[in-house]
DNA sequence: AAGGATCCCAACCGCAGCACA
DNA sequence: GTGTGCTGCGGTTGGGATCCT
């Protein structure tokens, strides 16, 4: 005796959604919200199964996301995350505002991908395909990913290997995603794992914000920001530049110093 | 114009984690 | 501690769209 399936196939449509299907699913969630999704279909009555409702919903209908083509800066922004998180899809979406882990992942395997590739880069581990040629690979690449802290998921989430690549280029682009160089001696010396052996770099996931504005990559920054997320904009624990007079440009990459990440979403067992 | 190849993305599937009885 | 149900995640697939010859 298995597990008993999610729905009941034999009563359910599959394929592609109809137009009266989503007016459906939309109209019962915004009367009832989100949630149940095992007894929604019956309840909305649809012939999906829950999950297919689920799923509709989170990737293709749901009122906060952002359509539409990636920008240069959600491109880097992506490809430094997945150089830490590994396939961690719905954790790289919680840091883009509007954007579906189902979303990336596409982009990541129609376009990224092709891109580090073209570019000599191994789009598994972030490293040079070929060592011996670590001199002549594109700069931006360089700068962008190999020259900050890879992360490699590679093996296990719990073997997390922590290198320097370049300790005097982590500033370069690295404001951006929160980088602290030069100032950040145990990240930026790649001690991280010396210094916390049982640091597990496991992340949770909050529910994505619904108020949150998608106009510009400045918001993602911004939602990147510890102090922000607290609402302590205008405290010194903000480092965005959202601070009303402030002028610091930049903080610690994995909140280990100033909290980039949002700390809910940050768990280290 | 045709048809084969390739790209792209919405949707599906199976599994893991969690909550609860 | 164990079994069950639900939810969420990541990998994969199917088929429409587009490109190429």
């Amino acid at each position: 005796m298995g597990r008993s399936p999610c729905c009941e196939k034999a009563h359910t449509n599959k394929g592609a959604w109809t137009k009266e299907e989503d007016d459906r699913l939309i109209s019962y969630i915004h009367a009832h919200g989100e949630g149940s999704w095992r007894s929604l279909p019956k309840a909305a009555g649809l012939l999906r199964c829950g999950k297919s409702c689920r799923l509709r919903w989170i990737n293709y209908l749901r009122p906060d996301l952002k359509r539409g083509n990636f920008t240069q800066d959600e491109d880097e922004l992506i490809i430094k995350l997945h150089s830490l998180l590994g396939n961690k899809w719905s954790l790289i979406a919680g840091r883009l505002a509007g954007r579906t882990d189902n979303e990336i992942k596409n982009y990541w395997n129609t376009h990224i991908r092709r891109k580090l590739l073209n570019r000599g880069i191994d789009p598994a581990t972030h490293r040079p395909l070929n060592d011996a040629d670590n001199h002549v690979q594109d700069q931006e690449v360089q700068a962008s990913v190999a020259a900050t802290n890879t992360i490699s998921f590679a093996s296990s989430a719990s073997a997390a290997i922590v290198k320097q690549e370049q300790d005097t280029s982590i500033t370069s682009k690295s404001s951006m995603f929160g980088v602290v160089g030069e100032n950040n001696s145990e990240v930026g010396k790649g001690i991280l794992l010396e210094r916390c052996p049982d640091l597990n770099l496991e992340l949770t996931i909050s529910p994505p914000r619904l108020n949150e504005p998608d106009e510009s990559f400045k918001n993602i920054e911004r939602s990147l920001c510890f102090g922000c997320s607290l609402g302590l904009q205008n405290s010194n624990h903000c480092n965005c530049g959202n601070r009303n007079n402030s002028t610091a440009t930049s903080y610690d990459f994995l909140g280990l110093k100033t909290g980039v990440w949002d700390y809910r979403r940050l768990e280290m067992k």
